[in-house]
DNA sequence: TTAAATAAGATACATTTTGTATCTTTATGC
DNA sequence: GCATAAAGATACAAAATGTATCTTATTTAA
């Protein structure tokens, strides 16, 4: 879908460019020492092109985690599930489609999206992101506890917070144990919590 | 225990005042923005000082960050856990302590020192730190259960990784809904999870 | 199809930061 | 008190920053 006979990129060409660049770069660079300078080496195209968008390298980093990461938050994921007649199935299905969009983004952009959130309180529009993703996530474990109860399986109540817990296990073991992660892990944890949490 | 009669600071005094000021730089300054240069200037010393130590402030919030999080690692706070009597109350007081640890070293410290670790696996002398709390965490772990056991409540057999469960949430908690953290909310962490997780 | 508008890219320049090196001064231990 | 080690001051070339201006390519709309 890119135009070859242009030797000039515009717009979103172009940014697709710069943040493929920064991410390259963050393979061999520290976040915390990434220049403009590099970056517009990296991309091919000059600085002024980058001050122009971004006062920071921390505010670019920003806006390319803020974007990678919307396929986590979209929740797209979701229109994978199915009904699989057990909790234990349907929540090890939950957990694979949520660690296979963590494996597909990139844990490490995941892990840098979250680091630069507690470094910005003030980032109101990844905000409204994250609170329509926990709604979306919210709404899934609902439906899918409700799906269990209307099979017949005893379903505990619990509050908001807990329903969280899935989304929360695959965050902490991408962040802490990544080398720790395959199916024994994910049914381990299915099994051992929240089977445990959300059933009788 | 400072010495006021010298005007040059050595050694640890010196070392001290270079680790304060950088932390006292990031309440403004992004940590991927920060600079050799503001980072003497705030604690009163030469470049040349900053330079024989490390190579790139990238190092020195490495060495920071690694030393700060010492306490949460030593599990030294372990020490003023009681058998409350009941499992309940034993759990809600490793909640408390531990959250208290975080509070007190302070959570954005903890948070970042997670961040660099991700973004540099060949740090050894880390990983030894914290390869070292994670058998205490899991000793303290295992002592709670055993006692409960000998008091007579029915204790599940679950996997070493499930026994992480309350330091992973406490650190779930403090990363991603930190205005979420009270009385209540550990309260909910032992009835909802912990509890229906660890016994029958 | 051409002209106007827009954005990319090149370049320049003063300022700041970096990385290294050298020299002087202060504190500490023997 | 003297030797030694480390802090602090200074200097300098190189790199990065931040801003401004000009040229050139691409798009839009007349």
């Amino acid at each position: 879908m890119t135009k070859q006979k242009n030797s000039r990129r515009r717009g979103n060409d172009l940014l697709d460019s710069l943040y493929n660049a920064t991410i390259k770069l963050t393979d061999t660079v520290k976040l915390t020492n990434l220049t403009f300078q590099q970056i517009a080496e990296e991309a091919n195209t000059s600085r002024a092109v980058l001050y122009r968008r971004w006062t920071t390298p921390f505010e670019l980093l920003q806006e390319i985690y803020n974007y990678k990461a919307k396929e986590l938050f979209d929740g797209s994921f979701f229109d994978k599930l199915k009904d699989n007649g057990s909790l234990r199935s349907d929540f090890l299905q939950l957990l694979t489609l949520f660690q296979n969009t963590y494996k597909k983004i990139g844990a490490e952009i995941i892990n840098n999206y979250y680091f630069l959130r507690t470094q910005d309180s003030d980032n109101s529009q990844e905000t409204e992101m994250h609170k329509n993703a926990v709604e979306k996530y919210l709404r899934t474990m609902e439906r899918i506890l409700q799906n269990a109860e209307t099979r017949g399986e005893k379903i505990k109540k619990v509050h908001h917070v807990t329903l969280m817990l899935p989304f929360d296990l695959i965050r902490t073991e991408n962040l802490i144990r990544p080398e720790n992660i395959n199916k024994n892990r994910l049914a381990t944890m299915v099994e051992e919590v929240l089977l445990p949490v959300f059933t009788e």
